[in-house]
RNA sequence: GCGCCUGUAGCUCAGUUGGAUAGAGCACUUGCCUCCGGAGCAAGGGGCCGUGGGUUCAAAUCCCGCCGGGCGCGCCA
């Protein structure tokens, strides 16, 4: 399908003087009756100067693709392309089964490399699904970035140090055996103590600079309560799929020459300054930064140690050296400005800065999520609310299977549930979460994606054979509904550049919806292993391996699984 | 107040980057399980695409104003 458009724009661009590819539009027209492909030619007549029913004669015989277009009808200022569907399909098919799980991938990204910054939560409590949607849109776009054959490699920023894990620390030798369960309890604590008792806040200050400072012991202590946080955060973010290459921890980037060398190069631009509080502070202005709010960007307080902006600059400078072709970073809405201030300071010293996706807020059917009002969804929470409701499905409809193999299907139906509910939203957009309809596993949700590839197996596992691969150059198609399905299957490599682009998974989730639903659509009009000629039947089940194959590939890329039944 | 994001069916979201009659799901109404899995399918009602201007062959999409929502705005991370 990509070829043909392909050539389709070579035909028109060689024959015409002036024009290039992206002045060629290629989209489809709105009924499946008025074909398949259209050229609307609006634009072009007036590039041209040539007017719309004599350019239309002109690229009727170049866009005449041969064995592939049957027949090309006018339309207004369209151009409408009826394609042979049997051997379109024949084409289409073989690429999928041939590819197989490389089936979308156009290798944008080989020979090169994308090192991708997510989730990074502070290590103070189970995650809840607010910060979850960071790793959820980090995770699908490291698969996505990988499937497209980047070299990827994923980090995640443990903040280890700071004011509240002080407190942390403090409160932790107060509390026997603090394990992570305690810890949001403890970190409520500590907070609440430090703003009546300044006393206590101050130990906390003196902490972090023991810490800074290198005292041994303090060290080991901030180590030993973050780590244990961070194992209990990982523990459930491992639960949805999600993996690390790469821990970076905060306290190593102390100091940094590197970041002092780009600060020798603020100073030569008078963006650099000593404050009349002794504060080491950043002026934008002379970078090119024009407003008066957030122009002044601290470093270093007035006894000299970190802020959390020096030490994540040291940080960002360090990715940027490893010297990946994408360095992104997902990062929540609220860190809009504060990017833009790092990257000011980067690029004014020469660095490239890295490339954020920013995401918005989850918002309930309630209002915002707030922890003091304890009206938050913890991740954990909701998968084992949604994982008990699959299971009770599951024991249901396969009796069969031995409670084990049902525990974990249900486990991946959960999974399926948040994962989509999430990432089906453009990241700009809030989402808005509604626990009832997200386990409802009805309608435009996983589960649905699920189910019908449950289908589809249950199909070829009742065929029971290898699909037969011998593929000829053509394949009978007699309903609309089974072309309908080979030409949405046909879009799928463009929608995942479309996605990679974008750095947005929610088109890959938009797509996947509208495969699910041209599926089982064909489904109930089609009979595959009841069709009514040989010939047709493995046309049909060429046709459901094709669509299964697309679909898991598409759900791999949103960390969602396909089980065998369900 | 200033800056960024956002506003599409009662609700939750799409809309191929400016193209043909704006689409799904939930909810509501009506059909469909002796027939490959009803976590489903088919059909129906429901729209001033927030609002007022502008740009052009063509605007939900681009520009400007206003209104509503989200986020941010120097010693937190």
């Amino acid at each position: 399908m990509l070829d043909i458009i392909k050539k389709i724009k070579n035909n028109l661009v060689s024959n015409f003087e002036g024009i290039g590819d992206k002045d060629i539009l290629v989209s489809s027209p709105p009924e499946i009756k008025m074909g398949d492909v259209s050229v609307p030619l609006f634009a072009l007549s007036k590039k041209l100067n040539i007017p719309l029913p004599e350019l239309a004669e002109k690229c009727i015989p170049l866009v005449k693709i041969e064995t592939f277009v049957d027949k090309v009808e006018r339309v207004g200022g369209y151009l409408n392309l009826f394609l042979n569907r049997d051997v379109t399909a024949g084409e289409i098919i073989k690429q999928v089964l041939k590819s197989n799980k490389l089936f979308g991938s156009s290798f944008s990204g080989k020979g090169k490399k994308a090192l991708i910054e997510h989730t990074s939560i502070n290590p103070n409590a189970s995650p809840h699904v607010g910060r979850a949607r960071n790793a959820m849109i980090g995770d699908s776009l490291s698969r996505i970035f990988r499937f497209e054959g980047y070299d990827t490699e994923v980090h995640y920023y443990v903040n280890d140090m700071g004011r509240q894990i002080g407190l942390l620390v403090l409160i932790s030798d107060e509390i026997e055996n603090l394990d992570f369960n305690g810890i949001l309890e403890a970190y409520v604590r500590a907070n609440q103590r430090a703003e009546n008792d300044p006393e206590f806040a101050q130990k906390g200050y003196d902490l972090l600079a023991k810490m800074e400072q290198g005292d041994e012991d303090v060290r080991k202590k901030f180590f030993h309560v973050t780590e244990m946080c961070l194992k209990g955060q990982l523990q459930v973010l491992k639960r949805l799929g999600v993996d690390y290459d790469y821990f970076d921890r905060e306290s190593n980037f102390i100091e940094s020459e590197e970041l002092n060398k780009v600060l020798e190069v603020l100073k030569t631009k008078g963006a650099l300054f000593v404050d009349e509080e002794q504060r080491l502070t950043v002026d934008l202005a002379p970078l090119g930064y024009t407003q008066e709010e957030g122009r002044y960007f601290v470093l270093r307080r007035a006894n000299g140690s970190s802020m959390y902006g020096y030490r994540d600059l040291a940080y960002t400078i360090y990715k940027g050296l490893m010297g990946a072709d994408e360095d992104i970073i997902v990062l929540g809405e609220d860190h809009k400005l504060y990017l833009q201030q790092i990257s000011l300071i980067l690029s004014g010293a020469g660095y490239k800065p890295p490339v954020p996706v920013f995401y918005s807020y989850i918002l309930l059917k309630e209002g915002k999520m707030s922890t003091r009002q304890g009206n938050v969804v913890l991740l954990s929470d909701f998968l084992d609310t949604a994982s008990e409701l699959a299971f009770k499905r599951v024991q249901e409809q396969c009796k069969e299977l031995s409670e084990e193999e049902q525990k974990l299907i249900a486990e991946q139906v959960a999974v399926s549930a948040i994962r989509f509910a999430v990432l089906r939203v453009t990241p700009t957009k809030n989402v808005i979460f509604d626990i009832e309809s997200a386990l409802s596993f009805e309608g435009d949700t996983g589960p649905y994606l699920q189910y019908s590839c449950a289908r589809i197996k249950s199909i070829l596992r009742k065929y029971g054979k290898e699909i037969p691969l011998n593929i000829s150059d053509e394949i009978p198609i007699q309903q609309d509904e089974e072309w309908i399905l080979v030409r949405k299957i046909s879009e799928f490599p463009l929608t995942v550049l479309n996605s990679i682009e974008q750095r947005n998974p929610s088109i890959i989730a938009g797509y996947a919806l509208d495969l699910a639903h041209t599926f089982t659509s064909f489904y109930h009009t089609c009979p595959v292993l009841q069709a009514e000629k040989e010939e047709i039947k493995e046309a049909r089940l060429q046709i459901c391996s094709a669509t299964l194959q697309t679909m898991q590939n598409a759900l791999h890329l949103l960390g969602i699984s396909v089980p065998e039944r369900m």
